[in-house]
DNA sequence: ATGAAAGCGCTAACAG
DNA sequence: CTGTTAGCGCTTTCAT
């Protein structure tokens, strides 16, 4: 594989030319000998060792990912929108899946700092304990999170609170008097917040709160389905469900089927994320939409501006919307 | 940030010996040593930087994967199995999405030849041309394939022609004549091979080909919703149609209800992939499934064999299964 | 068992 | 406008 050696000599030029070239460095070339250098790059099909230069310049043009679960839709949709946002300015991403364990966050971290990465999205699971925080913050300070955490890094936010706030007063609005929650994992912020936007609607609406009719369950639609297979046996039976997200609110509706109850009519469903397949649903689901992809580009966007520099907003907030389909409707 | 001198000069060796325990080499360090070594890293919080290392190893224990988009849940859990594959063997991965753009394919493998991967994997979209080509092998023949190409690259490949073959033979027993096929992009191998199984099937059983009953979309539901309108306004219309994947069906089985026809009793509908909601659909889709992630985890293991200089099959089958729901019936 | 030194491929400061 | 050179942080001979 040719190196720069190789194609100052072909070009009868030194390294230092070739380089300039490479930048487009300000240092003046002739037209003349850029020619040549250009020619023998192409000729050696040449391609510059981005190792080299990182270790030259301590920076490589690569940010570091970390999320729960790139197979799941919600993140992957981020994903794909940091993705694109990081290839238009010139950026690559190496992505490490953490299934939200403090071990293999700490160890993404650790890895993110020997391959050198300029930047780090930290995304998903809370961070909390002293070993990932510190870790993050050697970082040196080049870290962008999605969702509320105990660091005050520049922070790309979902209006949880709102979104699960609105749902509720849309279910609350159409009669529904008793309505249950299925949350996802516990210690996610996310979950915590779309839960106090459950709690606040009901409270400002003068409705008390009920335990019974919480449960968790783990983002999984089989996990939706149990948990409303169990809030459906239960003496105090809600006529409504909000589901921490889509996946659950699919088997929600599923379980409530199962037991011989219709959707809408005895039993109305709310998800979360509008993920594609919501408006396909039979009935198609209403959900509170989060605009993921611009989500990951936003969080994307501070990064770089952090990177290079630039002013920004430290805090960037991005509202969610309800989208009001066929498993909601008036409580008869 | 501390670096490999500083710790050499904390522990009063050099830094030979720093490297030697640092990489357990065989070359002996006496316990003592070791021993002061090890504190003077863990003292300074000391990570070595991988990109020196490679620089000068020509390794960087890194895995270059090309697909055509993440938030894709095909791709997206095929990655999955790809990434725990790499991670138990101390790999990590940079991600390219191209959307199947011949120009975002070069640049991707070129990328990698900068960033000094130790392999790629490619998948999705098929590789022709003269630049691809001889870009990735130029990539000296780390490279494995996900899906037939015009390449001899170890392959992980999925029966498709079988999957699909299997699945029209599952509606011709059912009693339908009529079949109707959504193709996904038509460039795209796994596509032509799901069309060759529903062409085979059908011969197998002396059906005509009728092309009328061939339509092309884009993999998401609304194009299955398009395709399948179309399909049903048409005066032959099939009383069966299998689709390139689950989205697509998903939107054809939306279209036949928004048309008056039930499903299965008026069309019957089968998918491919198996996507998580697959069952939990209403009513749940028959569909072919694909080991998404044992594909991913096998494409991800031939390649660290190769990395590794082991000894490996060079094409591995991957097995789809029908699984049968109820969006499926007997003709009536 | 340990150290000195070469060099991986590149950029930038300095010299001319 | 072009070339020479130091050095980024590491691994690995080759000495000792």
């Amino acid at each position: 594989m040719a190196n720069i050696q190789d194609v100052a000599a072909r070009a009868h030029v030194s390294i230092a030319t070739v380089s300039r070239v490479l930048n487009e460095s300000d240092h003046k070339v002739s037209k003349e000998t850029r020619k040549r250098v250009l020619n023998a790059i192409r000729e050696l099909d040449y391609r510059p060792n981005a190792l080299a230069r990182g270790l030259l310049m301590k920076k490589t043009k690569t940010i570091g990912i970390i999320i729960p679960d790139i197979s799941n839709p919600y993140y992957a949709e981020i994903v794909r929108g940091m993705q694109d946002m990081a290839d238009r300015n010139g950026y690559d991403v190496i992505l490490q899946n953490t299934d939200r364990s403090q071990d293999r966050i700490v160890k993404s971290i650790y890895l993110f700092r020997e391959k050198i990465v300029d930047g780090v999205i930290f995304s998903g699971g809370i961070i909390h304990g002293y070993g990932p925080l510190s870790a993050l913050k050697e970082l040196r300070e080049r870290v962008v999170v999605i969702g509320r955490h105990e660091v005050n890094f520049p922070a790309a936010l979902v209006d949880n609170i709102g979104g699960a706030s609105e749902a509720i007063q849309h279910l609350i609005d159409l009669g529904h008097k008793s309505i249950g929650f299925i949350g996802g994992p516990e210690n996610s912020t996310t979950m915590i917040d779309r839960l106090k936007g459950y709690e606040s609607s009901l409270a400002q609406n003068g409705y008390p709160m009920d335990h019974t009719l919480l449960k968790w369950g783990d983002l999984n639609p089989e996990s939706g389905f149990e948990a409303t297979k169990h809030l459906l046996e239960q003496k105090n039976r809600p006529s409504a469900i909000l589901a921490g997200n889509d996946q659950m609110a699919f088997g929600a509706v599923h379980a409530a089927r199962q037991l011989g109850f219709k959707v809408p009519k005895d039993l109305a469903v709310v998800g979360f994320d509008d993920v594609p397949l919501s408006a396909y649903f039979e009935p198609p689901l209403t959900t509170v939409k989060i605009p993921r992809y611009r989500l990951g580009e936003g969080a994307m966007e501070m990064l770089i501006d952090l990177i290079q520099e630039k002013e920004f907003n430290r805090i960037r907030w991005f509202k969610t919307k309800l989208i009001i389909r066929g498993t909601t409707a008036i409580r008869n």
